[in-house]
DNA sequence: TATTGACCGTCCACAGTGGAGTGTCAAGCG
DNA sequence: CGCTTGACACTCCACTGTGGACGGTCAATA
């Protein structure tokens, strides 16, 4: 199975196939849920690798049923090569995110635009923490009660644990920075320097 | 001017073009120097933008110097449609991080390779925010003795403090994971569960 | 002088994104 | 009962993004 290293998008769909065999609608949804937070990917995406996994043998088809939908399901070959896949090196993150981009040219900004793009974002992180909140409340609360909850377990949790982390770092900044960047004085519209 | 929105890409391009002609080769540096932490780009990226760039008036070649080197400037219009694009919404950010991939996938890990991965990312994590450290005091102290230091300014500062904050919270959630997660129990190699 | 290494750009295959488009089925409603 | 609506499921395409191979130029130095 060594003729091709897996990408990472095609890696995560043989990951959650472990769970049982599912849809490309299933999986795009899936991964948005489970994995969304930190590995991206769309449905074109996913369609054009379940394709070249099935072509590999690293995956099949069942029966289509109803609304053309085709289960996915793992085979031997692709559970090796997972195992394949986690053993090499990951690479470091890449992360995009458009709105440090403005604030970093904030010298072209004025006061106002910066004032918006601040609230805006901070509107933003804090839902995603209080949603991050709620769901390890639930996690302890099951736990609590000797309940378990199924696609739930401690590597789940750490890493809901890091974007607690993270969303917190994100507001914690977004609060202070009105003050921090001496918005009026930085107010210069559409003036080079 | 609003024959079709700039990317993102394209429009850091333009951003970076306000401090003075550059070539491809010099703004890929720069790039990765002042906004690669939050905007990845390629070289590739970058000489397919500046064609289209200039082929749009936004940017001019100026005349090729030693090693076919090409220097590009602003034009009026470069300068109007960057401003149009920092008004425009910014769009969520995008993170892709393969190791956070792998361990939320850890119950198929063994424990040597969970915590191989954790260390070295924790390495990694942890040179990343000296750096950034290194960053603030050398600023620090040219602003203790009132030097200006050419291209740093109120927003690279309190953007460099985001990435000190989102290092910190990393290199934390690191050094605290192995016992968070009761590595000698998680270990079970390719079993799924 | 020859080699080395930094500089500068091109090209290509593959990966990833977002939206338009197509059809299917279930439920509700008049 | 036929119609509409909306969720479901997939396809296709243009554009954007990534990484590496490749080719050439120039400066320094052994």
């Amino acid at each position: 199975m060594t003729d091709k290293p897996l990408n990472t998008t095609a890696a995560s769909l043989l990951g959650m196939l472990h769970d049982g065999p599912l849809s490309g609608w299933d999986l795009v949804a899936k991964a948005e849920d489970e994995i969304g937070a930190f590995w991206s990917l769309t449905r074109s995406q996913v369609y054009r690798e379940l394709k070249t996994l099935s072509e590999r043998g690293l995956i099949e088809a069942g029966r289509a049923g109803a609304r053309d939908r085709r289960p996915y399901s793992l085979t031997g070959d692709g559970r090796a090569a997972f195992q394949e896949w986690l053993a090499t090196e990951p690479q470091r993150e890449v992360i995009r995110y458009p709105l440090l981009l403005r604030l970093r040219f904030g010298r072209f900004l004025s006061a106002e635009q910066i004032a918006a793009l601040i609230r805006d974002a901070h509107a933003e992180h804090s839902t995603a923490l209080e949603s991050y909140f709620a769901e390890r409340a639930a996690a302890e609360d099951a736990a609590a009660r000797g309940v378990e909850i199924p696609g739930v377990d401690d590597f789940t949790l750490a890493v809901l644990d890091l974007g607690i982390r993270y969303e917190q770092a994100m507001v914690d900044w977004l609060a202070l920075l009105p003050e921090r960047i001496d918005v009026d004085g930085a107010a210069n519209g559409s003036t080079a320097e």
